[in-house]
RNA sequence: CGGGGUGUAGCGUAGCCCGGUAUCGCGCUUGGUUUGGGACCAAGAGGUCGUAGGUUCGAAUCCUGCCACCCCGACCA
C-alpha cells in the first residue's frame, strides 16, 4: 500500500541527503556546514512561514528586526546563556581587508582590528533585551510580544542538511510580561501553535512536553518542546518554547513600574522553530522515490502532465488544461501545467515524484476521448481515473484526504513506536532493535539521565504534558518514580 | 576535535595493488525518428586526474605535506 518500503533499510543518511538534493530543496556550499536553499526548497519554507506568521499575528505578536552582529559583552550578561552558546559562536574581529601587493592576496588588515569583537548571533535574546530595557518603563508597555524572522549562525561541530546547518533560518519570538503566570501562558500558547502547525500542516504528529533540566535552553527556567519521530526511529525536537523567568530581565535590568508604582522585573518567554522543520518533513514522509510533501504546504500541489503524439493532440489537451488550471487556481490550489516540450511524460512523472508533488493528473488522447483524467497521489501506489466532469472539486477533496492520510500514517507509525519498558535490559534491546520512544520511569536526577545517555545514547526527549501519574521504579537506579518519561535517540 | 572514507568532464564512476599520458554511463550540442513510466539512432564537444612538493626517462597510479567534502562519535534547533 504505502511506498515506504526500503526507506529505513538503506543507509539512512545517504537516503536523506539524496532526497534533499535530488528533490531540489538544497545544495551543499563551499562554506563548512552551510547550505544553499534552492528555489523549490525556499518556496516550501515560505509556505511554512506564511502559516506560522499568520498564527503569530492572530495571537497578538508583531514582527520586528534586530541586528545580526552582537557586541561580545552582551552575551556575557546572562551566565547560563553564555555557557550554552559561547562554544559555537562565529566572531567578527576586523572590519577591513587589504590587498597585499607583494604577495598578491587579499588579507585581513591588522590595522582594522575592532575594539570590541562582534559575534554573529546564535540567537537574539541579548540584543533584543538590550532594546527592551529602553522600551519597557511601565506596566502599560506590557505585554511586549515580538517575533523576528531571520538567520542565526551556530558553529556546530557536525552538520547535516536542514537538521543542523551552521547557518539556519528561523523565527524567534521574544515576549515580556508583567506576571509569571502570563509569561507561562504565553509560552504554552506558542507551544500549541507549534503543535497545531506540525500536525495539521506538516502532517507530523508531535508530543508536547517539557525538557528536563539538563536539556533545557541556556538561560531558561523551563523549556517546552514538541518532539517528533522519524522513520529510522530517532526523535527530532521540532520546536521549543521557553519560559525565561526573570533571568534576562535581571541580566539586562529591565524593570517596569507596576500599578502601585513599584519597580518590578519583567517575566519573559522566547520560542523558535527553524528550517530544521524542513528536514523533519523530509525524514518523516519521504520514501525511496523521493520527497512526499503534505498538500497544505507543498509548493506545487497538483501537476498536470500532457501526453501527446502530435500538435493536434497537444492543442486539445492544452485547452482542457488551461480551464482546469484557472479553476484550480481560483479555488486556491497551487497547480502547474508541465507542458515542457523538451522532456517526455515518464521523465516528468519521475521528476515530480522526486519533488513530492501530492497529486499528478495525466491527460492523453485516450483520456480526452473518454472524458477522464488519470489521477495518481504521491503518498500511495496506484492510479485512478476521474471523470472530467467535476474534476476540480474531486481534486480538492483528494488533497484534503492526502493531508489527513499522511498524518494518520505518520501517527500510526509513531504510536507503534512508543514502547513502555520496565527494565534496563529491555530498554537497551528496544532501543537497538526497534527504536522510537521508550516510556519509562526515571528517578528525576541528572546523574541517572547522564548515565543512561552514556550507556545507550538515548536522552530524555520530554516529560509529556498532562502525563499520567503512576508509581514506579526508575529503570536504571531502581529508585522510586511517580511518572514515566520519554526516552529516545535523537537528531 | 578523535575514528573511518572519498576527491578523476556538469553529475556518477573505472583505472591505482603491478607507473607508459584517462574508461564507461548519465547529461550537453547537432540532425533524424519518437512521446500512456526517466526514448532511440548517428555524429560531436567537454579533463591543470583536489592541491603543493618529492621519487622517476616517464606519475591519476608510488612517497610526503596540505585542503575540501561525506559518514561515525563528542556538541546542538
Amino acid at each position: 500500500m504505502n511506498k515506504q518500503i526500503t526507506a529505513r533499510s538503506k543507509d539512512y543518511a545517504q537516503w536523506y541527503n539524496d532526497l534533499i538534493i535530488k528533490g531540489e530543496l538544497a545544495d551543499y556550499t563551499p562554506v563548512r556546514g552551510a547550505m544553499v536553499i534552492r528555489p523549490y526548497g525556499y518556496a516550501l519554507w515560505e509556505n511554512m512561514k506564511e502559516v506560522l506568521d499568520k498564527k503569530f499575528k492572530e495571537t497578538g505578536h508583531q514582527n520586528a528586526y534586530f541586528p545580526l552582529l552582537i557586541p561580545k559583552s552582551f552575551l556575557n550578561k546572562e551566565a547560563e546563556h553564555v555557557e550554552g552558546f559561547a562554544k559555537e559562536c562565529a566572531v567578527v574581529t576586523h572590519y577591513r581587508l587589504k590587498n597585499s601587493v607583494e604577495r598578491n592576496v587579499l588579507e585581513v588588515d591588522p590595522e582594522a582590528k575592532l575594539e570590541e569583537e562582534l559575534i554573529v548571533r546564535p540567537t537574539s535574546e541579548t540584543i533584543i533585551w538590550n532594546s527592551y530595557k529602553k522600551w519597557i518603563k511601565s506596566y502599560r508597555d506590557l505585554p511586549l510580544k515580538i517575533n523576528q524572522w531571520g538567520n542565526v549562525v551556530r558553529w556546530e561541530m557536525r552538520t547535516r542538511l536542514f537538521l543542523r546547518t551552521s547557518e539556519f533560518l528561523w523565527q524567534e519570538g521574544h515576549t515580556a510580561h508583567a506576571t509569571s503566570e502570563e509569561a507561562i501562558k504565553e509560552t504554552q500558547q506558542i507551544l500549541d501553535v507549534y503543535a497545531d502547525f506540525a500536525e495539521n500542516y506538516m502532517a507530523l504528529p508531535v508530543i508536547k512536553g517539557v525538557k528536563t533540566a539538563s536539556e533545557r535552553f541556556a538561560g531558561a527556567v523551563n523549556t517546552y518542546c514538541i518532539e517528533a519521530l522519524m522513520q529510522d526511529g530517532k526523535a527530532l525536537q521540532a520546536g521549543t518554547s521557553h519560559f525565561l523567568g526573570q533571568n534576562f530581565a535581571k541580566a539586562f535590568g529591565v524593570q517596569f513600574a507596576n500599578k502601585e508604582n513599584k519597580q518590578e522585573y519583567v517575566w519573559a518567554s522566547s520560542w523558535g522553530v527553524s528550517t530544521r522543520l524542513v528536514g523533519g518533513l523530509v525524514m518523516a514522509h519521504g520514501d525511496d522515490n523521493g520527497l512526499v510533501l503534505p498538500p497544505k504546504i507543498a509548493p506545487i500541489q497538483v501537476v498536470i502532465v500532457p501526453i501527446y503524439r502530435n500538435e493536434e493532440q497537444k492543442e486539445s489537451i492544452d485547452k482542457k488544461a488551461d480551464v482546469w488550471l484557472s479553476e484550480l487556481r481560483k479555488a486556491g490550489v497551487r497547480a502547474k501545467y508541465d507542458d515542457d516540450e523538451t522532456t517526455r511524460p515518464g521523465w516528468k512523472f519521475a521528476e515530480h515524484e522526486k519533488k513530492g508533488v501530492p497529486v499528478r493528473l495525466a491527460v492523453g488522447p485516450r483520456d480526452i476521448e473518454n472524458e477522464q483524467v488519470e489521477v495518481s497521489r504521491r503518498d500511495k501506489e496506484g492510479k485512478e481515473r476521474y471523470p472530467m466532469d467535476g474534476l476540480v472539486a474531486r481534486v480538492q477533496n483528494l488533497l484534503e484526504t492526502i493531508q489527513t492520510d499522511m498524518f494518520e500514517n505518520a501517527k500510526t507509525f509513531r504510536d507503534e513506536h512508543i514502547t513502555a519498558v520496565d527494565d534496563f535490559d529491555t530498554f537497551k534491546k528496544v532501543l537497538e532493535k526497534k527504536g522510537g520512544f521508550i516510556s519509562a520511569h526515571w528517578d528525576g536526577t541528572a546523574e541517572t539521565e547522564q548515565k543512561i545517555k552514556e550507556l545507550t545514547k538515548a536522552t530524555i526527549r520530554c516529560i509529556p504534558l498532562n502525563n499520567p501519574q503512576e508509581e514506579g521504579e526508575c529503570i536504571f537506579s531502581g529508585r522510586p518514580s511517580k511518572e514515566r518519561v520519554l526516552f529516545a535517540r535523537a537528531y
